[in-house]
DNA sequence: CAAGACTCCTGTCAGC
DNA sequence: TGCTGACAGGAGTCTT
């Protein structure tokens, strides 16, 4: 499950793959993603070379000369190099073939992700332009947070901090892990975190995703086989999915708790 | 506007 | 062993 450090490793697993390059192909095997793939864009690939790979949040975004391939990869996807002459997989939903032979394979089980074109600018794309700010930038700080934190009278911390418009990038497995770090009980109510706390959530934040991304560099070399997954969960995790497991900080047991249709995980002796 | 429920989808796993 | 149902989750829409 792709969140922005996997989104991170795959920026720059695949940039050295596809940079400079042209579009000699596009294949598009299922069109039925999240939204539909546009049915003319192998017409709006084609000629046209990769300029740069960047990222907003968890969009992956592929600057061409011509235009902006916006990826999600939703909870499933993931993309591949394919070797001359591989199985396609199942699931193998797009293919895109460059003028020296390398084809790049979006592979996306659960139809959560989606790719679109555009030839606007891609920030004011309607599905970036209302995104919060980047969690690992200088606008995501304490002041942000507890601002926008006293305006929320019954949301607790957790789904708060997995609003994208508060700050992108935080899913379900990172805020379990960063409230873990920041000794924050993921049940209390946002409005009542003090700005000393919010300084704690931001760096806990901002060091679990660094991490994770350090560990997903670890494997990008894994990009170039057909299983080349990158290194989803290499991460030591503290809290999710241990419930019932000793504590790492206290040995007290993991308690699971339902925050906003989430199962959140944490030690209701270290967060307080 | 805020907050919660519901939705998309399929692989995985527990329980029978 | 095979079937069934619950569950997982990002992010959008719908309802309250």
């Amino acid at each position: 499950m792709p969140e922005l450090p996997e989104v991170e490793t795959v920026r720059r697993g695949i940039e050295p793959l596809i940079c400079g390059k042209t579009v000699t192909g596009v294949t598009v095997r299922n069109a039925s993603l999240r939204w539909p793939v546009a049915n003319d864009l192998e017409q709006r690939l084609c000629g046209g070379k990769v300029v740069s790979l960047n990222r907003r949040s968890k969009y992956l975004l592929i600057d061409f000369t011509k235009g902006t391939l916006i990826i999600h990869l939703g909870m499933s996807g993931y993309l591949r190099s394919l070797q001359q002459g591989e199985e396609r997989l199942k699931h193998d939903h797009v293919e895109l073939c460059f003028d020296d032979g390398t084809v790049l394979v979006y592979n996306d089980a659960r139809r959560f992700g989606f790719i679109l074109w555009t030839t606007d600018d891609p920030l004011r794309h309607e599905r970036l332009v209302n995104l919060g700010p980047e969690p690992l930038s200088d606008v995501f700080s304490a002041a942000h947070l507890h601002r926008l934190a006293q305006r929320r009278k019954s949301v607790a911390i957790k789904p708060f901090l997995m609003d994208s418009k508060v700050v992108v990038g935080v899913g379900n497995i990172y805020a379990s892990e960063a409230l873990f770090m920041a000794g924050v009980d993921p049940r209390r109510k946002a409005c009542c975190i003090t700005l000393d706390e919010c300084q704690q959530i931001v760096a806990a934040v901002q060091a679990v995703l660094k991490d994770a991304i350090a560990a997903g560099g670890t494997t990008i070399c894994d990009f170039k086989n057909s299983s080349g997954k990158p290194g989803y969960f290499q991460q030591q995790l503290h809290v999710y999915g241990r419930d019932g497991e000793p504590c790492s900080r206290c040995g007290k047991p993991i308690v699971i708790a339902r925050l906003g249709q989430r199962s959140s995980y944490f030690c209701g002796n270290c967060q307080r």
